[in-house]
DNA sequence: TTTTGAGTTGTTCGA
DNA sequence: GTCGAACAACTCAAA
């Protein structure tokens, strides 16, 4: 650039991007917009913990949040637009910012959680009063919510037919590239913005510092998101189908958290396995499998979208009336993984200590509590709302109505994991156990999954004791089993 | 409007 | 050990 068209750029007025959930720099429709523009931009990243109805972040999210943000910040700083991180209402503080430095719009990717859709109509009402521009873009669906309908116009409740109209409208755009350069806009901020750093979001956990085994289990950011797309395509697609289920085989594409905050987009996703597959990289049932995961988070967020308060609220109001059972005591057995169910027990302490549990281990583990505890389905949402690096407001809530029974398209009520089964299948050799159990390591596969039915001299050779260095059962199978029946009958017909 | 086929992920029981 | 049926009836989506 020459001085003169420097200064030319200078003397132009800034347009804000304000960076939520797309914390990415390629395929980010707001960003491109906004670099476009050819106008100085001004990036920035609103901290709300203010606005009524936003939910706060659990701990594992903060903790994979700031790391985020740093990658972000490190990306757009080279790219020529340093972030600029505030914290406050965004309510209040977006417009004013707005205002302050004569922007002439503000360019942002949409959410589609209740509260969230509630703060940004606001915004863009408010500045639409001042004459500033408001522009919205899809980061982070294939279709929006309201786009995909039943022919009668009406949302979705069945996965499948779902499913069928989602790919009906064929591929998505073709991810767009990084903007191949941005205008730094030179703009001093007011303190009364709440500008803030990084670390003064106090996002890490300090005393005590818990998220040892995240850091060595995640690389938060573009990069890290795009190498575990790379590493799906090449290593675990082939196969997918199959190895998705095994907990002890590491089949999954682990890009749940990358995708909950933005740091990869879903059109590159889809657009890179529908390559691997018309290249014959991996076999096309592995390739359509997954995308129908995709679609999964699809049908979550159509179901949040349409119902605001999925994560509080039964999807079927008949289970309003469903006699849940409080016992604080089980309750954090299950959190702590100590239940005496070894395949509960390792993924509940796998999520504990990485932020993340196995597809198939999540359900094992939900439909223990619900069934087998007969605790309400919220009690479980809201400690994996704390614990999960993906916490996500639409995957969440649509997944623990689906195991409880009382979402769309549930699991029906007869359906009730059975721990030992599901171990034994999905964990044959219980790799996955002694991982993440250790105390049980050295039984034997034929028993690792049902300690308490192992002959003594198998305990004894295992040097392990029940009761001293393994719980004990918290509950019985089959009384659990036929209390949830019992239970479920209460609201048949309801 | 009415009808019809279908609906992610399981377990148990009895032949 | 294997296999099919039962476990409820209901709601959804589409013809």
């Amino acid at each position: 650039m020459t001085q003169a068209s420097k200064r030319a750029t200078d003397r132009q007025p800034p347009v804000i991007v304000w960076l939520r959930d797309a914390l990415r720099l390629a395929d980010n429709r707001a960003l491109n917009a906004a670099a476009e523009t050819g106008q100085p931009v001004l990036a920035i990243y609103v901290h709300d913990d203010a606005s009524p109805g936003v939910r706060p972040l659990g701990g594992a999210s903060r903790w994979w949040l700031h790391h985020s943000l740093a990658a972000l910040g490190r990306d757009l700083a080279e790219a020529g637009a340093p972030l600029k991180i505030l914290r406050g209402p965004a309510g209040r503080i977006v417009p004013e910012l707005a205002q302050q430095i004569g922007a002439t719009a503000v360019f942002w990717s949409r959410r589609y959680g209740g509260s969230e859709r509630a703060v940004d109509t606001a915004i863009k009402n408010s500045l639409g009063e001042l004459g500033i521009g408001a522009h919205s873009f899809n980061d982070f669906l294939l279709a929006e919510p309201w786009e995909v309908t039943t022919r009668s116009g009406d949302p979705f409740k069945v996965f499948t037919p779902f499913w069928r109209a989602l790919r009906e409208r064929g591929d998505p755009a073709p991810p767009l590239p990084k903007p191949r350069k941005l205008t730094t806009a030179h703009v001093s901020l007011p303190v009364s913005l709440g500008t803030a750093t990084l670390d003064s979001l106090d996002l890490l956990p300090t005393r005590p510092d818990w998220a040892g085994g995240l850091r060595e289990t995640w690389t938060p950011g573009e990069q890290g998101a795009r190498d575990r797309l790379t590493h799906l395509i090449r290593s675990r697609l082939d196969g997918y189908a199959a190895n998705r289920d095994r907990p002890d085989l590491a089949g999954t594409s682990c890009l749940s958290p990358h995708l909950h905050f933005g740091e990869i987009g879903i059109r590159e996703v889809w657009h890179r396995v529908v390559r691997a597959a018309a290249d014959r990289k991996v076999p096309h049932e592995d390739a359509q499998k997954f995308l129908s995961e995709l679609a999964w988070r699809e049908f979550s967020n159509h179901l949040l979208f349409h119902n605001p308060d999925l994560a509080t609220r039964n999807f079927q109001p008949r289970f309003d009336a469903f006699p849940w059972v409080s016992n604080r005591r089980r309750v954090r057995a299950w959190q702590r993984g100590k239940t005496g169910y070894p395949i509960v027990d390792a993924g509940m302490r796998e999520l504990w200590h990485t932020g993340w549990m196995h597809n198939r281990v999540r359900m094992i583990a939900a439909s223990f509590l619900i069934k087998h505890l007969l605790t309400d389905w919220r009690t479980g949402e809201a400690w994996f709302w704390d614990t999960l690096v993906d916490a996500d407001a639409a995957n969440n809530a649509a997944s623990w109505q689906w195991v409880a029974g009382s979402g769309a398209d549930a699991a029906p009520y007869f359906r009730i994991f059975n721990p030992v089964l599901q171990g034994r299948k999905f964990d044959p050799e219980g790799d996955y156990v002694r991982r993440w159990v250790p105390e049980i390591a050295k039984l034997p596969a034929a028993h690792i999954h049902a300690p308490w039915d192992a002959p003594p001299s198998v305990l004894a050779s295992a040097k392990l004791e029940l009761g001293r260095d393994y719980p004990e059962r918290i509950v019985d199978l089959d009384e659990g089993r036929a209390g949830a029946l019992a239970a479920f009958q209460t609201i048949k017909g309801a």
